[in-house]
DNA sequence: GCGCGCTTACGAAGGTCATCGTAGACTCGG
DNA sequence: CCGAGTCTACGATGACCTTCGTAAGCGCGC
């Protein structure tokens, strides 16, 4: 019963927002996002209100200024859309996505130590 | 110069059917496609044709009905494809990305031995 | 008390995408 | 020779996405 759609890509940098401040209104999140280009604050409102409908964010419209907040959590939905890619471009196999975002490229070594505390935790059960 | 594009969902469906036979008719790509799941095919002409305009295929079109092979290196497209979401949806970082993609999850025993060899190429640059 | 600025609501435009229908041309078997 | 089947080209459709313009309401400050 859950079924609420995957973010969008503008929805998905709204809710970027949400996830980092907490609760906004329509007004903070444009301040955030024009930090990084131009964009109207209708535009932003209409998204909000899109995504109100799709149930990826709540309201609290008490305020004047209504107030939004993400409704779903940062590292389900990131895992949400890596499924996704996975399914589109990897027959379905987050093992081979993540093999290929590695392979032949630089790691930062506090990344690799993560990735080696990963593959700990995996042998070990 | 090369500014192929992202392919599309439908247009990574085809091209896996092209990087699999290798250069394949319009016939060829349905019958494959029609294996999963339905689907007309002047869709999957008219799919070609556009990425044929974009680049994203080459055309023989000697015989009657044209082959078309992917113009487009499977791997790179992958790792494109990868970069993309990683701006999207995890601040740019294919780290953090991939460790996404495996936390919490269980591994196969070939792509764990396969991660253990890329973190000790990772170790020895 | 009234106007300016901020707010919400909503429609609409313009783009991309996936899908299919139709038309016209070719080919091959009978 | 001709008709059925196959092919290409192309237009059109409907869905979805992003963006913005416009209208209307509210409230604060002068």
């Amino acid at each position: 019963m859950k079924q609420i759609p995957l973010p969008t890509d503008a929805e998905l940098e709204i809710l970027d927002v949400l996830w980092e401040r907490g609760p906004s209104t329509v007004r903070d999140v444009l301040d955030r996002i024009r930090g990084l280009r131009n964009v109207g604050y209708t535009t932003v409102l209409k998204l909000l209100q899109i995504m109100l409908s799709k149930g990826l964010v709540a309201r609290d419209d008490a305020d004047r200024s209504h107030v939004y907040r993400a409704t779903l959590d940062r590292v389900a939905t990131e895992e949400r859309l890596l499924t996704e890619l996975a399914d589109k471009a990897f027959g379905g196999s987050l093992e081979r996505l993540a093999l290929r975002a590695l392979s032949g490229r630089p790691v930062e070594p506090g990344e690799l130590d993560e990735l080696r505390r990963l593959l700990s935790e995996m042998e070990t059960t």
